[in-house]
DNA sequence: AAAGATAATTAGACAAGTCTAAAAATAAAA
DNA sequence: TTTTATTTTTAGACTTGTCTAATTATCTTT
């Protein structure tokens, strides 16, 4: 059984987003990092390292880099296993749109109750991923991750269905609608401008779209 | 439209217990009964009661008592509303018992989110009452009671559907389950005794059972 | 009505989480 | 290899919510 780690929602806020920024726990992170990710200051950041560090959820030496410890990382899947069961709750359940999830996941990730998660994962049929594509990791932590890459890293010529989306901001969720791209469909990436990274995508074989180097910088197809 | 409150987690249940002690506002509540409700020393609570005064929910002159306000009352029937609808759909669509919904809607009814009560309050069906057979606010913080009244005020040969409990504690709640009382069983109150105050009961015209006055101070059937 | 009991408030402290400003360490440039 | 720039940490402060101990106000009882 899990160890009796007891986190604080802004610790847990925090670690997730250690968590994220060292790409699933394999990189060093640095304190800038962290601030602007959080919208906090270094000084803050410098305070949390410290509680985090005597929660063993991080290794850290003053200067150095801040690198996540196996605890932290199974403590962080907990955390995001919460947060997108509860996303798929807020759109299959209540009708939420995939850009008005976020939010209102980022608070309901941090209730503790053990009897809540397992029977909300039940409700909701066990699902797999989240509205935005990502894995929703298991009760052990285990995530299954499907190949993928971004459009932007994808050569020319290549085709795949589109399978998450890497910002979830409403602005930038909102511009995907409008552009006709969401989950699910078939994209076929069909040229791309060398000057500024932008590039023609083909949508289920019959609509052609161009857009932007930011925005195939955020759209993962399966590869 | 509602005028922009911004109560702390900590003044909302500060809030909610100063309106359920004074009977829905209608009384005025002492220091003491706040702190022991809240279990809260009563030092803590003078510092409290001067912030929901200046947030003008409630009306407070010092070693007087406390009266909450008009807007007080409608900003308690909010928190109420969603820690009822909360407690619904842990019953309705999570399976829980009705002893293991409490403690989560405490946190649960704290989350900001307009969409998402409307929402679940449409998932729900609309629901009228909670799982402890209380009453749930509409958006514009109405309730509508149901005439009802206690077992250890009733008169002896009284007899009504048991539509709601006072405690919620998951023991009380268990007791009940074991004498075989739940909501909107028929139950005859058949005799009294003087001496402690314990009630002999008649549930669905077949099962006789006798409960202390404990229990009896504890239960509501209609009136 | 004065004394004693009870209730409520203030004074002073602490932990969590944040900030600004200053200092120190590391990295980059000249 | 100095000097300069950037990054990170520390120092000190503020807010929220809590506590204990001391003080003050109100209520009860002779
Ligand atoms: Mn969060
Ligand atoms: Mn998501
Ligand atoms: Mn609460
Ligand atoms: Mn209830």
């Amino acid at each position: 059984m899990s160890v009796a780690i007891d986190l604080s929602p802004a610790e847990e806020n925090y670690l997730k987003a250690i968590y994220h920024l060292s790409a699933d726990g394999s990189l060093e992170v640095s304190t800038n990092d962290i601030s602007s990710r959080m919208n906090t200051r270094a000084a803050s950041v410098s305070d949390m390292l410290k509680k985090l560090s005597a929660k063993k959820v991080i290794e850290h030496q003053p200067y150095m880099g801040v690198k996540i410890t196996a605890l932290g990382k199974s403590e962080a899947l907990h955390i995001i296993r919460k947060h997108r069961l509860w996303e798929v709750f807020l759109v299959q359940k209540l009708h939420f749109h995939w850009d008005q999830v976020h939010e209102v996941a980022e608070h309901l990730e941090h209730i503790r109750s053990r009897l809540l998660i397992e029977r909300l994962d039940e409700h909701l049929g066990f699902p797999k991923v989240d509205p935005h594509g990502d894995p929703i990791p298991d009760a052990q932590g285990r995530i299954n991750l499907r190949p993928h890459v971004l459009i932007s890293d994808a050569e020319v010529g290549a085709e795949g269905t589109m399978v998450s989306v890497l910002e979830t901001s409403p602005l930038f969720l909102q511009y995907l609608d409008k552009l006709g791209l969401r989950l699910g469909c078939l994209l076929k990436l069909q040229d791309r401008v060398t000057f500024d990274g932008s590039v023609e995508l083909l949508i289920d074989q019959n609509k052609q779209i161009i857009v932007s180097n930011e925005v195939a910088r955020n759209v993962y197809i399966s590869a």
